[in-house]
DNA sequence: TTTGGCGCTGCGGCCACAAGAGTCC
DNA sequence: TAGGACTCTTGTGGCCGCAGCGCCA
């Protein structure tokens, strides 16, 4: 299993070309073995560090998910990223926003286990050592829910206090986004990329083998976290309400379209405001595709109950997450947060439509005779021109 | 230390209507 | 099956109201 690596465009990395892998020269370095000295991609490192006991105990780190050239030396939780020393400084030093996010030196990688490390939750036993042993723990495991996306989330971040009586509000003022949680530190850019990763599939596998569950698997979680005192996932909110947290369960599973095996995950509409952004206009001719492409369920609303759930593939190859996460961070480096403006023609028309205070008013019959003579004479020139059509916007 | 007032900032809702999308015949 | 008529939905920008926050007395 591959770490789900989000890479920040700081300043201080990129530069077009990543580390290969020391081992197999073909593919990009994922982890830095200090004791080798030497920089893996995830087969490598796996194949490697399975050799022998010696090598199992091999202190690694991830390399650095901006410049992918260093080994990381910081976490940052708001960017859910792994960075080096210089393009931690460049990131966070890029606005106060940034300033802000938390960071905690990187930890090495435990232990050699396909990377990320489980998190072993023993619903039953809370105290239990697989959890975490004081805050310092509860934080990095947090900060490892962020950075290992295939993982769930500690339950420090996934969990209610029953006797809150909390639906869909965690203890840390966090959302919740379809079972996992956005933290309240994360901007757009955090938000968007949390999107984006469902949009590309790549929460497909963030359970472990061994915690993925099927809808029976799910029922029985939430009747274990439902028996226990202190803590209920978010997931199974309200105590009792079993269709409630099926529902939520439901969710979880059509935001992971990708176990579907649907072309498109199903799409979530989430609104925005970008008032204050500029605007990059979409051409209207890529409108029609756009449309086509991508069959959009109705506005705010994601298709739980139509039809029957479908087969899932437990895992995927190592070559299609592969070129999933490929397939994410082409895409991730083309995003872009200006509003689109996907009308042009509405746009154009909006902005020359009679207001008051604001707010679109009625055209007066005298406005509208004057356009239709203003687009009568305007067809007639084009007709002498010998046009036929009348452009749009 | 607490409380109330004030200013600032950011977000969401509202409006009309052309155009797209869907349905029916 | 193609195409016209019809209905429904979407998207567009600027202003206002409101909530949240910080500052000060």
């Amino acid at each position: 299993m591959l770490k789900e690596r989000n890479s920040i465009g700081g300043s201080g990395g990129g530069g077009g070309w990543v580390r290969p892998c020391d081992s197999c020269r073909s593919a990009a370095c994922a982890v830095y073995c200090r004791a080798d000295s030497a920089y893996l991609c995830v087969g490598c490192d796996a194949r490697v560090h399975a050799a022998n006991r010696v090598a199992l105990r091999h202190e690694r780190v991830w390399v650095c998910e901006a410049c992918e050239r260093a080994p990381a030396a910081f976490t940052c939780k708001a960017d859910a990223a792994a960075l080096c020393a210089s393009c931690d400084a460049d990131v966070h030093a890029a606005n106060p926003l940034a300033r802000r996010h938390h960071r905690v030196p990187v930890h090495p990688i435990p232990h050699h286990q396909p990377p990320p490390p489980p998190i072993n939750i023993d619903i039953n036993n809370p105290d239990a050592d697989d959890i975490e042993e004081d805050d310092d723990d509860d934080d990095d495991n947090e900060a490892a829910s962020w950075l290992f996306l295939n993982n769930p989330p500690p339950p420090k971040n996934n969990i209610i206090n029953n006797n809150n009586n909390n639906n869909n509000i965690n203890n840390n003022n966090g959302y919740v986004y379809g079972g996992e949680v956005v933290d309240e530190y994360l901007d757009l850019v955090e938000y968007n990329s949390a999107e984006d990763q469902y949009n590309n599939g790549e929460y497909s596998d963030h359970r472990e083998p061994h915690q993925s569950y099927d809808d029976d698997d799910h029922v029985q979680y939430c009747k274990q976290q439902e028996g226990s005192d202190s803590v209920v996932p978010v997931q199974c909110l309200g105590s009792g309400n079993e269709n409630q947290s099926a529902q939520n369960f439901q969710l979880d599973l059509e935001f992971d379209g990708s176990k579907h095996g649907y072309g498109y995950p199903a799409s979530v509409n989430h609104s925005v405001s970008l008032s204050s952004m500029e605007a990059g206009i979409v051409p209207e001719t890529m409108m029609s595709d756009i449309s086509n492409s991508n069959t959009r369920p109705t506005k705010g609303t994601i298709d739980l109950f139509t039809g029957p759930a479908l087969p899932m593939p437990a895992q995927f190859c190592p070559m299609d997450r592969e070129a999933r996460v490929l397939r994410y961070r082409e895409k991730r480096k083309t995003r872009k947060f200006e509003k689109t403006i996907r009308y042009a023609s509405r746009k154009a028309y909006a902005e020359t439509r009679p207001r008051i205070k604001g707010r679109f008013a009625k055209r007066s019959d005298v406005e509208v005779e004057v356009d239709q003579m203003f687009s009568t004479a305007a067809v007639m020139a084009g007709e002498t021109a010998g046009y036929g059509v009348v452009p749009s916007f």
